[in-house]
DNA sequence: ATAGGTGCAAAGCATTTGCCGCGGT
DNA sequence: ACCGCGGCAAATGCTTTGCACCTAT
């Protein structure tokens, strides 16, 4: 019962201790965008010898290892995802902060062809879509549970 | 000598004081996107009495009013550009933290249609891209001068 | 054994705010 | 005169850190 992220962990020599297996399992679990706030809150549920401070210890030195990545959609606090389960992009319901995630080739193309002209070469990029939802409803979609409505392109004041 | 900026404080009925109208002029002669504690530099030199409480309640002040829009491209503080000199997109350098503008039609076509497809209505988003120089120096753009080079597609730490 | 991890509380940072005297309109 | 401003310092909210103890390896 060595979740995803823990194998992850061990591959690339990161001391275990049992705080760490606990973040690890709770992240393999997620699939959402936790804050650190709400990953401390999952811990605690699973083992209350857990202080804050650890996880963002943790998730700070997970992202360093290129095991998460850490996403800012505004609100003031950063969320995080295990990396890449494929290269996709985020749709943020502006009323419920759901995320929603979807992919696009054309972009990348176009991005590239973008940064080319300028005269840069591509090192990354942001690209988040905020929007509410249509009235008709038709479509069930990868949603996520909680988190504050995110305002639409631009970041939350403190 | 009524700059631009405060012509539109004045339009919008806003009480226009020594400070504000200082803050405007910065603002107005602006050409990069620069962060409250710059902006604060820049006005001091003009007028030291101005405290740094007052540019950060101004620069609200005129967001809230459609005059100014702020911008998050990471490295921990918000940064502010006159609104709307024409719809148009940022390419920060991560080596320099230099902000390059373009416009693209294309992206918003794109946007649009991605949203739709999820069920939603775009209300906004948030497009950058985050490059490096290229080696063959051949073509001179819009750049600016100063900033602290900004993390690649992600929020620089604290 | 020992390098590194953890908890706790304090420190940091950008940003906001309470209080109160002051200045536009 | 009046209500909104501005200065100052204290308060906030997220995140990081110093210190002393503890634990995987």
């Amino acid at each position: 019962m060595e979740s995803r992220i823990e194998r992850l962990c061990v591959e690339r020599g990161l001391k275990m201790t049992g705080q760490r297996r606990v973040i690890a399992r709770v992240l393999s679990e997620a699939s959402d965008h936790p804050d650190v706030e709400e990953l401390y809150r999952r811990a605690v549920t699973l083992d209350r010898h857990i202080s804050i401070a650890t996880v963002y210890r943790t998730v700070r030195l997970l992202e360093e290892k290129g095991i998460l990545e850490r996403r800012d959609f505004g609100g003031g606090r950063a969320r995080y995802e295990p990396t890449e389960h494929g290269r996709h992009y985020h749709l943020i319901d502006v009323e419920s902060g759901r995320v929603v995630e979807f992919q696009d080739a054309e972009h990348e193309r176009l991005m590239q062809i973008i940064a080319e002209r300028l005269g840069f070469d591509l090192v990354s990029w942001r690209l988040e879509l905020f929007g509410r939802r249509r009235a008709e409803p038709e479509l069930a979609e990868a949603a996520e549970p909680a988190a504050e409505p995110a305002a639409p392109g631009r970041s939350a004041r403190r």
